[in-house]
RNA sequence: GCGGGCGUGGCGGAACUGGUAGACGCGCCGGACUCAAAAUCCGGUUCUGGUGACAGAGUGUCGGUUCGAUUCCGACCGCCCGCACCA
């Protein structure tokens, strides 16, 4: 017997310097066995990893292993998402620079991710900072442009007056700027776009094309591209005194609706607003008012609805007697269709919360079936649900399909100035990729501007970042640098200035995948042949909040990289996708309302139940005598489960967790328990939990070890009854699990192993005493090596020492994945449930291919069911094979 | 505000495609071992009533479809994610 403890913190380091000497998660490009190219989101390198990015990895890392095992040869590479924002926070805070201050984080998060025994490939490790990265994004770039894919127009940023700077939508906070606290501003700069609008029809019908994503993400993004078919409406402006003759286009999907229509809405930055405002102080301060929402979507759909009367007034397209008033309105978006909307207060929920305010009113005109529409009335609630058209003229009585189709019959064919008054438009929501930044800390736009000849390609790349900048002053420091920007024009020679804006990150994160195929080419972003040899990426696993922008961008890019010539054919990356849950935890909070962290509070059991105690100090220290740290008996409470973040302290550092009990257990538990596309609650308890478990299972192995036959004996002929059923529940597992980690149900797979371990354990108790036969020692020796290559996906080190423990030659992480037998686990009798009107009143053991008469003959002698029937006729049987019996009475 | 998701014992969760609700783990209770404790091992554990066999209730709430609903449909409540310059 071995009776030792496992001793995670002497035994990871050494399999994890065996695997590197061996150089076993090396993966070559040039293979014969089938690819399979596993990847998990690349983090930013903030300098810490945190609990999300264990969990995240550690999937990535099973499925990397685990397909390893069933002999392919599997990509599973790293690297740094190193560009943004934070980058250079830091270095206005502490005058570091950017690239020392990310490159420090990235080695150590590097070493932190090491630690967690990651079969990684680090040799083709890429920090997207890194000029031999960004200069291939760069040519890019400029073969976009080339290609017509890119596009330069103005757009809206957010202001801050005080600083003079650009502010991105986080650091804008109710409307003000989040460090000068200014009101921001709306302000229109010419930017750089990509043109992934061109391609919104295309994105949104190849979502069929990706069975394995998760449907709520395939919605989401077909959602956010948006396809409606509606018309567009050109409304006559009244004549007036002081108002001159024209028109406003509107885009409505619900031309129906016409009829119920009581307003004109514009944009407050739309053109015609703007064109009266010059007359219109009070406009004018409407509008100035509206820009300082900022142009975050959310914050302007959340304001209250407000407006103001342009005083133009249009005329009805059915009817030029009838006026609608124009306002501007804080609520329409210029962005969206035409910039401008007509009201229908009755079947709009914006319109009637708009109209309620300024008194407008409403005019149902789709009735519900089964509704009188004589007493029907819209007073808050809009409807917005099927029905037949009322009060609408000659649209009366028609659906709202025909009463659409109608109103643009009409309209496209009644003139307005030389043209149709309406046409038929396709739309999507989708706007184009506004890849300009105003910040240093991204990869420059390779582009020089000359007055003669316009924007030009760089001639050299890559166009590096100058080092010497200086952050000591809001603003971007490339703008301000005293000589980056002047050049001579490649075309002309003429002064000319470089761009000074670099790329939103999202486009370092659009292509990364596919450098990682052959990170080593210095002269292309990707190398003919192994682009396509990997990708698509098999299985992509990140969290749900990127389920929308990122993807959506690499989908894109991709489509672009394809039309010249970067991909080969390739037109989705992705063909596997995988959203998991966040890593949340308690929050604990003192009486006077300062936030603790897990480290600072003891929780206890009392009769009252949980209850949370400030400690004096970290959990970790302890005095000279070996005693714990004090306690201070102070209440503490305990708040909501929340995502780990630092403000609220809620956070449990990787580092601290592994050092203390060994990267297979944070491993092991943040597999365990939750599913894994859903949120894990971290627990001390859970993390205890699970490094009892790597005790147990080692204990188990050894016992398992002693018993078992050599590696190398045969089975004998005849198994007893207690071998087959340890064969069985070996055989059983395997197949489960193999099951559960196909499907990425981890949590599942992680049962599966403690039944196993259960069963084995049971079964050593069970024989212990009686004379051990060759037979079953047989059996111990599989099921052993059984269980061992069930969890090593899962807990690498542990399954390493185990794999030896069991006189293994060779690495675990380079064994082959054992093949089931599944005849073994076919049962001849089955147990079929037995209801009484769909109550479970009994069991029904049985020959598994018994016909139906005597299945419903033996279900009707049973006690139970007798009981249930209470003499009652049967009406029916329904059997469903292999599952259940219903009586019906 | 709009779009998407989630909700099951004391707790995390399981339940394949509409077919035994509660696998597995944590916690708790009882027992073994121990001078004692920790660790470990064995047994129990949805709730209510009953010594018990058993009966009734039960998957956020309300309603519907079905022989049968955690699963499908409708409404509501709560929480989470995204909203285009956070990554």
């Amino acid at each position: 017997m071995d009776c030792e403890r496992y001793n995670a913190r002497e035994t990871e380091p050494k399999w994890r310097a065996l695997w590197d000497e061996s150089g076993t998660f090396r993966t070559l490009n040039e293979e014969s066995r089938p690819k399979y190219y596993v990847l998990e989101m690349f983090p930013y390198p903030s300098g810490r990893i945190h609990m999300g990015h264990v969990r995240n990895y550690t999937m990535g890392d099973v499925i990397a292993r685990f397909k390893r095992a069933r002999g392919f040869n599997v990509l599973h590479p790293m690297g740094w998402d190193a560009f943004g924002m934070p980058a250079e926070n830091a270095a206005m805070q502490n005058k570091s620079h950017p690239a020392a201050w990310t490159y420090a984080n990235i080695a150590s998060m590097k070493a932190q991710l090491k630690s967690m025994g990651l079969s990684l490939d680090w040799s083709r490790e890429i920090a997207t900072c890194d000029p031999s990265y960004y200069k291939h994004q760069q040519r890019m770039f400029l073969d976009f442009l080339a290609a017509g894919l890119v596009d330069r127009k103005q757009s809206k940023v957010n202001w801050d007056p005080v600083d003079h700077t650009v502010l991105a939508n986080e650091q804008v906070i109710d409307g003000r700027g989040w460090r000068s606290g200014a009101l921001v501003e709306q302000r229109e700069l010419t930017q750089w776009f990509f043109k992934i609008s061109d391609f919104a029809e295309d994105l949104l019908r190849a979502l069929d094309d990706l069975p394995r994503w998760p449907e709520k993400v395939r919605l989401m993004q077909a959602n956010w591209i948006g396809r409606s078919e509606g018309l567009l409406v050109r409304f006559e402006i009244a004549p007036a005194p002081s108002i001159e003759a024209g028109e406003v286009e509107v885009y409505t999907t619900r031309p129906d609706t016409l009829f119920g229509a009581k307003f004109i809405a514009l944009a407050p930055d739309h053109p015609i607003a703007a064109e009266r405002a010059k007359a219109d102080p009070a406009l004018a301060a409407f509008i100035a008012e509206c820009q300082h929402l900022g142009t975050s979507e959310a914050a302007v759909e959340t304001a209250e609805k407000r407006g103001y009367d342009t005083g133009l007034r249009v005329r009805h397209p059915f009817d030029p007697d009838w006026l609608l008033p124009v306002y501007a309105a804080n609520f329409v978006l210029m962005d969206y269709g035409t910039g401008a909307i007509f009201g229908c207060p009755a079947h709009d929920q914006r319109d009637l919360d708009f109209s309620n305010v300024y008194g407008l009113g409403n005019a149902p005109v789709v009735c519900p079936q089964g509704v009188d529409p004589a007493s029907f009335t819209i007073t808050d609630a809009a409807y917005d649900g099927e029905g037949v058209l009322i009060n609408s003229r000659f649209l009366d009585g028609l659906t709202i399909e025909s009463a659409k189709e109608e109103v643009a019959r009409r309209l496209e064919t009644t003139p307005l100035g030389n043209r149709p008054q309406g046409k038929r438009q396709v739309n999507f929501r989708l706007r184009d990729w506004g890849i300009s930044r105003q910040r240093y800390w991204g990869c420059p736009i390779p582009i020089i501007h000359c007055e003669a000849c316009g924007p030009v390609p760089a001639p050299e790349l890559p166009v590096e970042l100058p080092k010497d900048v200086t952050f000591d002053e809001p603003g971007n420091p490339l703008d301000r640098h005293p000589t980056w920007k002047h050049v001579a024009c490649p075309c002309c020679g003429a002064p000319a200035r470089r761009e000074t804006d670099t790329m939103d990150t999202f486009v370092d994160s659009s292509w990364y995948f596919a450098r990682f195929t052959d990170p080593w080419n210095e002269a292309a972003p990707t190398s003919a042949g192994l682009v396509e040899r990997w990708l698509p990426v098999d299985q992509y696993i990140g969290g749900i909040e990127h389920a929308i922008l990122h993807l959506l961008y690499a989908r894109f890019f991709t489509r672009a990289m394809q039309a010249t010539g970067h991909v080969g054919a390739l037109k989705e990356p992705f063909a596997g996708l995988f959203t998991q849950g966040m890593v949340v935890h308690e929050t604990y909070r003192t009486k006077d309302g300062a936030w603790l962290n897990p480290s600072e509070v003891e929780i206890k059991q009392t009769p009252e139940g949980r209850k949370a105690f400030r400690l004096g100090h970290s959990r970790l220290g302890h005095d000279r005598l070996g005693h714990g740290p004090e306690m201070v008996e102070e209440d503490v409470d305990i708040g909501p489960i929340e995502k780990m973040s630092k403000s609220k302290r809620n956070t449990v550092d990787p580092d601290e967790i592994i050092e203390t009990y060994g990267a297979d257990t944070a491993r092991w538990f943040v597999l365990s328990d939750s599913p894994p596309e859903r949120d894990v609650i971290w627990t001390e308890e859970g993390v205890q939990g699970s490094a009892k478990f790597v005790q147990r299972l080692w204990r188990l192995v050894g016992e398992l070890a002693d018993l078992a036959a050599p590696n190398d004996e045969v089975w004998p002929e005849d198994l007893s009854e207690p071998a087959l059923k340890i064969r069985k529940a070996a055989h059983a597992a395997l197949i489960k699990v193999e099951e559960d980690i196909e499907r990425l149900r981890f949590n599942r797979a992680v049962a599966q192993v403690h039944d196993l371990a259960n069963k084995l354990s049971a079964a050593i108790g069970a024989i212990e005493s009686a004379e051990i036969g060759a037979d079953i020692r047989r059996a111990f020796r599989e099921a052993a090596e059984f269980l061992v290559l069930c969890f090593a996906p899962m807990m690498p080190h542990l399954a390493e020492e185990c794999w030896a423990r069991l006189g293994n030659a060779g690495l675990v992480a380079e064994a082959a994945w054992p093949t089931a037998d599944r005849a073994l686990v076919v049962e001849d009798a089955i147990t079929l449930p037995v209801q009484v009107n769909g109550k479970k009143r009994g069991d029904l053991v049985i020959a598994r291919d018994a016909k139906n008469e005597a299945i419903e003959a033996a279900a009707l002698a049973l006690d139970g069911i007798q009981r249930a029937l209470e003499g009652r006729a049967v009406k029916k049987i329904i059997i469903v094979p292999q599952r259940i019996v219903n009586v019906v009475v």
